[in-house]
DNA sequence: TAATGAATGCAACCGTAGTGCATTTAATGT
DNA sequence: ACATTAAATGCACTACGGTTGCATTCATTA
């Protein structure tokens, strides 16, 4: 059994074959995916099989959605410091108008915020839009 | 000429019919709303004038655009203290997952963020969902 | 090996975003 | 006041992401 095979069954899901594929995409990317990059990844893959796959890989805590601002949902895989629960210190995300990639950068924190009382926080989601080190080398 | 008049001409925006009904809509709202809401509140409007007048109040800066995570775009009025621009403090927003809707926490700024090097911000863009405090009530 | 439930494939539907073009409306100069 | 010109609006249509229902295949286990 693979390394894949036994992270997906420590999180309760079956590692059918499609689900090891996209897991290793998600792996090798260095940026946030959309349903429809993996789409394009695999041509042979249904819509609906991927669509549902980042569903359970959401559930059971593999990955995390990201809300980047383009309005298209991307994912990226969950590290181990990656706490995508309040309460937690939440890393921010960067989204690269010139490139179009969005990444996580772990190391950043979203800093806590009081919010007016009668407010209950459940999910913080800190986006900074701008260019990518790669991208202002340029 | 009244004062919305007055507002739009001094944004360089032409204060026709249909724009000052959009824009005291938004004024009377206290929650950001999406394009759908002003189509169902003006059922004689195009969506098309309604989707060219928003683009046209956020290039301006009448308006600023709001993304709370639920794929949706929203839209709020400028408020006097509201620089949508970098290097600013930006409030942050709110999105109530009961009711479903976004409001602008104007006196929570975000706080400054340093990004690794090579990264340049150019806008910042913070939601926090939860619940709202009318919802918190009940 | 049969029974069971999960995973996948297929075929739709819905809603938002966006564009192109014709038409109307408003502003300007003569 | 009228013609000219540009902006604003209305209409039709497209594109695409998200989502669901249902049939079918696959894998697990009794």
């Amino acid at each position: 059994m693979t390394d894949i095979e036994k992270t997906l069954e420590n999180k309760s899901v079956r590692p059918t074959a499609m689900r090891i594929l996209i897991y290793k995409y998600l792996a090798e990317k260095d940026s946030a995916v959309a349903l429809t990059d993996i789409e394009n990844a695999f041509e042979k893959a249904e819509r609906t099989t991927l669509y549902r796959t980042l569903k359970t890989f959401e559930e059971k805590g593999i990955v995390h959605q990201i809300d980047d601002g383009t309005n298209i949902s991307k994912f990226a895989l969950c590290e181990p410091g990656c706490n995508c629960e309040i309460d937690q210190d939440l890393h921010l995300h960067f989204h690269c108008t010139h490139c179009d990639k969005t990444v996580c950068l772990t190391e950043h924190k979203i800093p806590h915020i009081n919010l007016p009382s009668g407010y209950i926080a459940e999910d913080v989601n800190l986006v900074i839009k701008g260019i990518c080190d790669t991208c202002s080398k340029h």
